[in-house]
RNA sequence: GCACAGGUGGCCGAGCGGUUAAUGGCAGCAGACUGUAAAUCUGCCGCUCCUUGCGAGCUACGGAGGUUCGAAUCCUCCCCUGUGCACCA
């Protein structure tokens, strides 16, 4: 996600302009601009910090969200704290859910950290990133530390957050320690004297109350910036892997192209805003273009596509994505640089030698889930070997070790037997 | 702790002794249409095997037993969830 170099300092109204595009909601404007307005005349670079629990250890686009706000105060010259939650992950963040979540244990918290750092830095510049633990003071606190936090918050304060409120009047269980996520979150503000935080508007809650105890501390409360939750594939459900709509950013360039394509015209204008640094200006003169019939959808959507693909992959890998689409759904031709599947000819072999059964292959491959959903999908006629539709369930190669381009549905690989 | 109501395939939800791999809806997959999609229509939607047949076998209706030729459907015990009461002096 590399664009225009870092401009330090650039007069407030242009970076309120970036800042505030695609923001759901910012707590308060005015702060913020007059904190800009202070940086700027000082020469002190905002402190903004955005904490994350290492529980998802695969990003998706959906995180890249914030990821790339965060690179928005960087390319500006101020001061990103990137803050893994290793204590709070212990407590596990109640946001969203009406259970108790269950905690992890240290071992993977460690291993989520550090594949999130290395898939963080993807979009964010490592060298202007301040890296922190909150164990670093969180397990200092101790006791009496932990007393007096406690002191500063309230159960009726706790109860304005939905889910406790909810959980409190159903007579659920809250156990204790939930509660101690947000005071956790906002310590955190406090040690780290942030500025300004970043967080999802699922997380309002918790970035309220960092704001909260600062001004408990005596310090100035941070400004809070929250980012929208972006909709996955469906274009209803929020993006989550465990939902299945998510596009994970560690996806091969063809299989991300593919993926944005499938998403709504509708949807399409949200990726816009939040997933490319085109300005908020142009971005409404291509809607108004698609709306009079300027602009074709599905070329603004190959724009997007490609856009987007490039941002992880390269312009190379993108553009050989966008032509692999274009031969797969405009053309349905079989796309080259298919991803390749080695199978040993022994998993796969028919009663005859040089004979394969197709479905043991489908499944090999991993194009379907059993041998039962194979054999449906073929008598569906659903799958090309070699561009051909099949219809029996062997099919024979010359020589051993074959290349067999398998197509089902939307899906093609190549497999490779031997 | 007591009482009542429930626990069915990814989810919701019928079935309440036998054409039942289990109605229907959602989600998913495939086909047609199209601009990739969306919408619409059609088909599929537990697993394994092959001689792919309106084939065979296996597994499935919270768990374990039992009754019966035969149970998701009846009985017993257990586990779990919801609701009400009690407890909280």
């Amino acid at each position: 996600m590399q664009e225009s170099l870092p401009q330090k300092f650039l007069p407030v109204a242009e970076q309120m302009d970036l800042l505030q595009k695609g923001a759901a909601e910012i707590i308060r404007v005015s702060d913020l601009r007059e904190r800009l307005e202070e940086s700027r005349k000082t020469g002190r670079p905002l402190r903004v910090k955005a904490g994350f629990d290492p529980t998802a250890p695969d990003l998706h686009l959906g995180h890249t969200v914030l990821m790339r706000k965060l690179r928005h105060f960087q390319q500006l010259g101020h001061t990103v704290i990137f803050l893994i939650g290793d204590s709070t992950a212990l407590i596990g963040d109640p946001t969203g859910r009406n259970v108790t979540r269950k905690p992890l244990t240290r071992a993977e918290i460690d291993k989520n950290a550090e594949t999130y750092k290395q898939q963080v830095f993807r979009i964010l510049d490592e060298k202007l990133t301040e890296v922190r633990y909150n164990s670093e003071w969180l397990d200092k606190l101790g006791y009496a530390g932990l007393i007096g936090l406690s002191a500063k918050v309230t159960l009726s304060q706790m109860l304005d957050r939905k889910e406790f409120l909810t959980r409190f009047r159903a007579e659920q269980d809250i156990s204790l320690h939930e509660l101690l996520y947000p005071l956790a979150q906002g310590y955190d503000s406090v040690v780290l004297n942030s500025d300004v935080e970043l967080g999802g508007t699922d997380q309002k809650f918790n970035l309220l109350m960092g704001r909260e105890l600062q001004r408990d501390y005596g310090q100035k409360p941070q400004v809070v910036l929250m980012t929208p939750i972006l909709e996955g594939l469906d274009g209803v459900q929020k993006m989550s892997k465990s939902l299945g709509n998510a596009i994970g950013i560690n996806e091969p360039a063809s299989e991300m192209y593919g993926k944005l394509m499938s998403i709504s015209d509708e949807l399409m204008w949200k990726y816009w805003v939040l997933l490319t640094d085109l300005r908020q200006s142009e971005i409404d003169a291509m809607k108004a273009d698609v709306a009079a019939g300027k602009l074709h959808p599905m070329e603004t959507k190959k724009k997007l596509a490609r856009t987007i693909t490039a941002g992880f992959h390269g312009e190379a890998a993108a553009e050989s994505a966008d032509e692999n689409w274009a031969r797969m759904f405009q053309q349905k031709e079989t796309a080259e640089d298919l991803e390749e599947v080695a199978i040993p000819y022994s998993d796969v072999a028919g009663p005859e030698p040089g004979q394969i059964r197709l479905p043991k292959l489908l499944v090999a491959m991993g194009l379907a889930a059993s041998g039962a959903e194979a054999n449906r999908k073929i008598a569906e006629k659903a799958v090309r070997v070699d561009g051909e539709v099949v219809e029996g369930l062997l099919i024979s190669v010359a020589a051993l070790p074959a290349r067999i381009v398998v197509r089902l549905g939307k899906r093609a690989k190549v497999a490779v037997v031997r």
